[in-house]
DNA sequence: ATCCGAATTAACTCATATAATCACAATAAG
DNA sequence: CTTATTGTGATTATATGAGTTAATTCGGAT
């Protein structure tokens, strides 16, 4: 009667266990033995889903990646590395490989950065939407321009925005609620040089960009039904690249035309 | 006629995309539009070896992941994002879930944490090594005892030793090399009290770890044949905890005789 | 409007990996 | 010596995903 609820730690254990490369067995194995601290295949099998002989396997596959050291006697004796160290290795490994990662992509990528590009591309989720903002953000040579709401402005867009600045970046940034300004007026530069928030009353909530006049990004929340803390709700943008971009040149306009009231 | 050698950047990325959970159409099609920039499903499809058919799946895979963005027109256009934003991607998640591990299984652990331990446990490999040392070092209420190699003598283990004095524990360093002393005198806390490391010529390599005179560690490396930096060779340790434990028995007794001369 | 070719989606087959079972050898205790 | 238990190896079943094929949709040309 053993229940799978997803908050139990167990189960979440096993699956982000998974999720680094274990294989099933191994997990279960490993959240066994961290819960007894020390025990033969036997014991392991017994509190842990896992048949007896597959133990071996599986202890076998932990010990490689130092999850697990074993004893060498009859019955074999295996223990767990402490919670802590469990972390600090995956952490280590994983953030190995995303550093391989990007070194590897960036020899790959193409020497035209980022020409005239004719359409318009789409993203969705918040989290993804914020990756774009960073992304053009930290690609900027002389201005960005940023409309937001307030919740959508996050530290990974504060600090792109922030190191912009320091290079010499025109930033202007922008709350669309009346909170924005105030609040977060410490994580960001000076220069919020747009006027009040009345000024997007009745615009769809979301973001708005604009980088050197020449990429621009579009988005909204959607179900935004106005509760102030959108949280797990997704947004969706669009944007686009090149001076003659249809979307470019629209928010280009755009921008002019609020810039100029 | 493509070799897959393994420094080529496109298969150490296939290979680190993967094992973020990856399929390897999905792998093989985002590198395929890192350097293209920007590309159909035939385009794709002619510089990876993926399928044109399957090319669709992959990219809904990798849109899913926010590492591609879509264009809705006929023929579809992809484009993947930068390599930076895609080695953030990843090692925010990883963190994320390391985090979530290490926190599962700390509520799973059991109350008695290091009871008395009959045998004696064994580990192979240097990073496993030092992972043991940092978790019994940090689990040091009193005392601590490192004699080691200078080369072994990673940044984690420094900064384990450290966080230990800071707390108020004893820790006592010497390297077995001659360089160990001078050569990390900054990375270390004062406290090395042991005589010079001619003590030690004899002595197999390694190291020799007792922590509040009831948790020993003894590591050799192996194929160690006296050439300065051990690199890649191996390392294997044995442990074991309590006080009554043969090995903290020997160990303890060894450590008293040389401080004792 | 209709036809044709390309693009896209969906369904299917097959291979590989891994979960699960079984049979047997080795070991320790009675 | 016998027997229960432990460890190792081989075997089967199943599920995931790679690779292929067919069916549908879409845009442009007749």
């Amino acid at each position: 009667m053993s229940f799978n609820n997803s908050d139990d730690p167990r189960s979440t254990a096993v699956d982000q266990l998974e999720a680094f490369g274990l294989s099933t067995y191994a997990a279960r194995t490993f959240v066994a033995l961290a819960g007894l601290g020390e025990g033969t295949a036997k014991d392991v099998s017994a509190l842990a889903e896992v048949p007896r002989t597959r133990v071996y396997d599986a202890t076998a596959e932990l010990r490689e990646h130092g999850l697990v050291d074993v004893q060498q006697s009859t019955p074999k004796r295996f223990t767990a590395v402490s919670a802590e160290t469990t972390g600090r290795r995956f952490r280590r490994e994983y953030t190995h490989r995303a550093d391989a990662l990007t070194e590897a992509l960036d020899g790959i990528e193409p020497v035209t950065p980022n020409a005239e590009q004719r359409g318009v591309w789409t993203v969705t989720g918040r989290e993804m939407v914020s990756d774009r903002v960073v992304e053009f953000v930290d690609g900027a040579s002389e201005e960005v321009v940023l409309v937001t709401l307030d919740a959508l402005l996050t530290d990974d867009v504060a600090s792109a925005l922030r190191s912009a600045t320091d290079r010499g970046v025109a930033v202007r940034v922008c709350g669309m609620d009346f909170s924005a300004t105030e609040g977060s007026g410490d994580r960001l530069p000076d220069g919020c040089g747009f006027e009040s928030s009345r000024t997007w009353s009745g615009v769809p909530a979301g973001r708005l960009l604009m980088v050197d006049r020449s990429r621009t990004l579009a988005s909204v929340v959607v179900d935004g039904d106005g509760e102030h803390p959108p949280g797990e709700r997704d947004e969706t943008a669009i944007w686009g690249a090149g001076d003659n971009n249809s979307l470019v040149v629209v928010l280009k306009a755009m921008f002019a035309w609020l810039n100029g009231e």
